[in-house]
RNA sequence: GCGGGUGUGGUGAAAUUGGUAGACACGCUAGACUUAGGAUCUAGUGCCGCGAGGCAUGGGGGUUCGAGUCCCUCCACCCGCACCA
């Protein structure tokens, strides 16, 4: 009975199926988990290896729970809302819906052949009205709530009214505010909503007529056509994310996530303290306000830099630097955030004319702008000190900014210092003070004259929560008189209407703009945009938790019930978009009492990425083969230079399966010089090698063929053999004859590639037989080796490994143990489909403990030894540490370890076998279920008992130690367990070995360990 | 630029607390069995050296009886940076 692992896994999946057997109860007595993926978005090209990673550790944490006795959620569903299937409906007129239906069927059945232990009753699909009705219901309650600062949380928004018509505020009285109209109010409340209406930047691209991801621009025009791409000002939609900034930071203590992706996050929110400073501008009454958490540097300032987009800078400059200033403002306009800040080596910046003066010495300080200062964060306005900031220091330098040094020698003039640690000179009233120290005294300084106040900022904006784009969520929003209306929560939800193309609406409004009888209705115009990606999954694991409830986004007691995620799977590149939205909208649905916990994630786990290996053929161009004829007729030939004489060009045609070589003129190779190395008529390669007249009189042109063509054949051997065609691929290890120079390295589907040896009749039918016709120079003994990359998995690198064909091939029990065993989850790795026989070989040799090919059934009822406990309960030891702390390459190996030694024992006894499957099922549940049954169990394996470790079958008597001299292993000695090092101290001395290091001489000391080694030191 | 991560055999990796570096696999070499082998089994496999032994965890330095692990410094590669999801 052989391992027949697609009928097995068939079997099985069906079954799990029609059983229900992973649907989850929200009653049950015992503890809850929650296990959560983070959602895939459904793309075209379907699952490829890089994304079951996370899925699979999450399955077997999943399974494990579930065998240790809890009631486990592990749901799936998709992020299916998104640009690429808005893309893909402008350019083929499919309805994303269509496409996005179409895709999750591919991802669903890719996924189920895998064996995940999914409830897919309760799965979510973001673009689904059912779902976003309720993505629009919490977007209306972040519209009806504000921060209040007092009490640090949401409240709702009907408060703050009541509190401004009744006590006012610091900006309007009461009776003022009751006398504002509609708009006037409205206004005031939209500066505190949590989701508000404001005027935001976009890039805009006038020759599209619309707006870009920041993923379309690149250097400054769009990825498609390349046109100019700017800066807009449109009216935008925003979360009021900074209000939960500092919840946001202080959350991060509460949760299990890794230090590399909390610190992101603090960088990402980007608390600094500093001080807001209010400088007197010359010959002006506006003031210029700096934000710098370097206060203690203010006598050091030798210039200001603005952001070049504030509305400061035209009001100040001056009449010579007019022009110059608008000139720098258009070039900047023209450049991404991104940009502005990496280019460092190229410093660009302008002088505005204007000059402020310094409040503690009236030093006038020259005003600039410049790129690298972004308006967005703090004041949009810096103080450069350079002799403390690289920075400024290198800005000073190019153009020539005289430098105060405020640190004596802690400034060494060639590049700045940015310490705290200097003692302050030319400092004024802060002269001899730490610099560290002279923080709080400039503060209080400045806070005492009334020229500024200290200030707590972030870095963090804002989140931008409007797309000009069909494939999202519409807003529940009308526009009444320039007042944004929500729509009642009984038209919810409000479903995306159909839109002939998919094309932007006037002014750069998204594609639902087009639609004028949707857009207008009697109470006024549409919201147009749509809701960002972000949106939907914001909040998708609350929805797990009660997915078909039509009253509520998800009923209390269903949250209260599963409360917070405890553990959530995905990968580094959400670490600061989904992660802090997703932690604000839960703060939020907290505040307000939706929900019982302020954190949504408990623990996360990072996957790494699995990075695509991709293979290589080397294809002869015309330069290589040039090169090399060019060699050999040179030995011939010595007195002729063939590759450097600018006459030599060579005509070489290969025709009939014979070589023969053309003799031409330089006129017939310059007029058909782009036929040079490829022409289509003769399909043959023309090489230019001969034009030289010294050559041509010496022999007659037929005479001359016979000879190149002889000595062609000498020195080529593969020339000999070809036909009409020469398309030739070099092996990897032939390129030195060809040198990079000579050949194309193009990119071969790595499926039709078997480790490194391409299979050449699969080459042949690829792509539609493009290379039908093509020769290959092979290797000595016929393969054609390819070459190989890491690179990103892509399909236009032909490089993705589609895990379906793998299933097939090994199935998914192997499946799922190699992705685990080719290394650390977290860590990212290059996929290499080769190694995957090692795990399916562990399959098969665990098979044959239980059946014989031919003997049939081999398992007994024997009673076990202690030898084959010993190595069961090591082995239950080592598989539950190692899925406790998501070690499954190790526990993989385990796994491995105990099969190969229970082999050896000769070991088919049922009782340590049962135990063994039980292990085994998080992680290849098929063949585990398999095998359960086959030994006479009815239930399912995923209800069996857990093994519990037995530590009196794993104890040794005696310990094999390592005797190392100076730290350097030389041998081994074996002690009882309890061994003292009194006891060891002469047993190593007496040591032959030890005696030959020691040369006679004492040994200054002896270390013991116990339990781990013995250290002579000599 | 800022932020984060990773560097160990030909390859993926292991070494959980500073204590026998390379477990477990892939690949490779030799052999057995077989009509056959992309099945299975046996042996070998970090590098140099006949050997004793020496050298090895990206490079350099340090702490320690002892460093892949701790500290300093340099280098290389990968990922993210706010409208990709």
């Amino acid at each position: 009975m052989e391992y027949k692992f697609r009928d097995i896994e068939k079997k099985w999946q069906e079954h799990w199926k029609q059983t229900n057997a992973y649907r989850v109860s929200n009653n049950s007595d015992k503890p809850k988990y929650y296990v959560l993926d983070m959602f895939p978005y459904p793309s075209g090209a379907g699952l490829h290896v890089g994304h079951p990673l996370g899925y699979i550790a999450s399955d077997i944490y999943s399974r494990y729970k579930r065998l240790k006795g809890f009631n486990v959620l592990h749901p799936m569903g998709f992020d299916s809302f998104g640009l690429p299937a808005e893309q893909y409906a402008i350019e083929t007129g499919q309805h994303p819906a269509e496409t996005t239906k179409k895709n999750i069927a591919t991802f669903k059945s890719q996924l189920d052949k895998i064996g995940f232990c999914y409830d897919w009753e309760r799965e979510v699909q973001t673009s689904d009205p059912n779902y976003y009705k309720w993505t629009q219901k919490i977007f209306l309650e972040l519209f009806n709530s504000y921060f209040c600062n007092t009490q640090q949380k949401a409240r709702p928004i009907t408060e703050l009214v009541e509190k401004y018509s009744t006590k006012g505020n610091k900006h309007f009285t009461a009776e003022q505010w009751n006398g504002f109209t509609e708009l006037e109010k409205e206004e005031v409340l939209m500066k505190r909503r949590l989701a508000f209406s404001s005027f935001g930047e976009v890039n805009w691209c006038e020759a599209l007529g619309t707006v870009l991801a920041n993923d379309e621009v690149v250097n400054g025009v769009s990825e498609r056509g390349g046109h100019p791409v700017v800066k807009k000002k449109m009216r935008q939609w925003y979360l009021r994310i900074t209000a939960y900034a500092d919840r946001l930071l202080q959350g991060l203590e509460t949760v299990d996530f890794s230090d590399s992706m909390k610190e992101m996050q603090r960088n990402w929110i980007g608390r600094s303290e500093g001080a807001e400073i209010d400088f007197d501008i010359k010959g002006s009454n506006k003031k210029l306000k700096v934000y710098t958490t370097r206060p203690d540097t203010i006598f050091g300032v030798d210039f200001m830099v603005l952001a070049p987009e504030l509305d400061l800078v035209n009001e100040i400059k001056s009449a010579e630097q007019t022009e110059a200033v608008n000139d720098y403002i258009t070039y900047v306009k023209s450049r991404s955030d991104r940009e502005r800040q990496a280019e460092v080596k190229q410093i660009s910046g302008c002088f505005t004319g204007a000059y402020a003066i310094n409040p503690f010495n009236g030093t006038e300080i020259p005003i600039w702008i410049a790129e690298y200062v972004l308006a967005g964060y703090g004041t949009g306005a810096i103080m450069a000190v350079p002799c403390g900031d690289e920075r400024d220091f290198k800005f000073a330098q190019h153009f020539n900014i005289p430098i105060t040094n405020i640190i004596g020698s802690s400034f060494n003039g060639t590049e700045a210092n940015p310490t705290k640690e200097a003692t302050l000179e030319n400092s004024g009233f802060l002269n001899g003070l730490l610099m560290k120290d002279a923080i709080a005294v400039a503060n209080n300084k400045i806070e005492e004259m009334g020229i500024g106040k200290r200030k707590v900022n972030f870095k963090m904006r804002d989140a931008g929560f409007s797309r000009q784009r069909y494939w999202g969520e519409p807003f529940p929003i009308i526009w009444e008189n320039g007042i944004a209306k929500q729509l009642d929560e009984k038209e919810l939800p409000l479903e995306l209407p159909h839109v002939a193309k998919y094309g932007p609406g006037p002014e750069g409004e998204g594609p639902l703009a087009n639609i004028t009888d949707w857009v207008n209705t009697p109470e006024g115009r549409r919201e147009t945009s749509t809701m960002p990606g972000y949106a939907g999954s914001s909040w998708y694991f609350l929805r797990y938790m009660d997915p078909n409830n039509s009253e509520a986004f998800v009923d209390r007691k269903a949250s209260d019930y599963w409360n917070s995620v405890d553990l959530y799977i995905g990968g580094t590149e959400h670490a600061v978009g989904h992660l802090l939205y997703s932690r604000m909208w839960t703060k939020v649905l907290y505040d307000l009492g939706y929900i019982g916990f302020d954190e949504p994630f408990k623990k996360l786990l990072n996957q790494g990425m699995i990075q695509g290996s991709s293979r290589f053929v080397y294809r002869i161009n015309g330069r290589g083969v040039e090169k090399l004829l060019a060699d050999v007729l040179h030995t011939h030939f010595a007195e002729y230079d063939f590759q450097n004489s600018p006459n030599s060009k060579i005509d070489f045609v290969s025709h009939k399966k014979q070589v023969a070589i053309e003799v031409t003129g330089n006129s017939r190779i310059d007029k058909n010089d782009t036929k040079r190395y490829w022409s289509k008529e003769t399909e043959m390669y023309q090489f230019s090698i001969i034009s030289n007249y010294e050559i041509l009189e010496k022999y007659r042109t037929g005479d001359l063929i016979n000879f190149l063509t002889k000595i062609l054949r000498d020195n080529i051997s593969y020339l000999s053999n070809s036909s009409k065609q020469i398309k030739y691929f070099a092996s990897s290890k032939q390129l030195g004859l060809f040198g990079d120079e000579g050949t194309d390295a193009i990119h071969v589907d790595v499926n039709i590639v078997d480790g490194f040896e391409l299979d050449v009749e699969a080459f042949k039918k690829w792509k539609n037989g493009e290379y039908a016709n093509a020769k290959f120079l092979f290797e000595e003994d016929g393969k054609y080796i390819c070459g190989a990359e890491t690179e990103k998995m892509s399909k236009s690198k032909y490089n993705t490994v589609n895990p379906d064909d793998l299933c097939n091939q090994y199935g998914a029990d192997t499946f799922r143990m190699y992705e685990m065993f080719l290394g650390p989850v977290e860590q990212s790795k290059p996929w290499d489909t080769k190694g995957i026989e090692g795990v399916h070989r562990f399959l098969k040799k665990l098979w044959r403990l239980f059946f014989d090919e031919v003997k049939g059934k081999v398992w007994t009822d024997e009673k076990p030894t202690p030898e084959e406990l010993k190595v069961l309960h090591k082995t239950i030891k080592k598989i539950d540490e190692d899925t406790e702390r998501f070690s499954y390459n190790t526990a993989v190996s385990a796994f491995m370890v105990c099969v190969n030694e229970l082999a050896d024992l000769k070991c088919n006894k049922k009782e340590i076998l049962e135990q063994l499957l039980v292990l085994l099922t998080p992680y290849a549940p098929h063949i585990a279920e398999e095998l359960w049954s086959e030994l006479g169990n009815t239930g399912l394996i995923i209800d069996a008992t857990y093994p519990v470790y037995n530590a009196a079958y794993t104890t040794e008597s005696s310990k094999e130690y390592p005797v190392s001299i100076n730290g350097k292993m030389r041998t081994t000695l074996t002690f009882p367990i309890d061994v003292e090092q009194k006891d060891v101290e002469p047993v190593v001395l007496q040591n032959e070995i030890v005696q030959k290091w020691l040369e006679g001489k004492a040994p200054k000391k002896i270390i013991f360990v116990k339990n781990k080694m013995i250290n002579v030191v000599v």
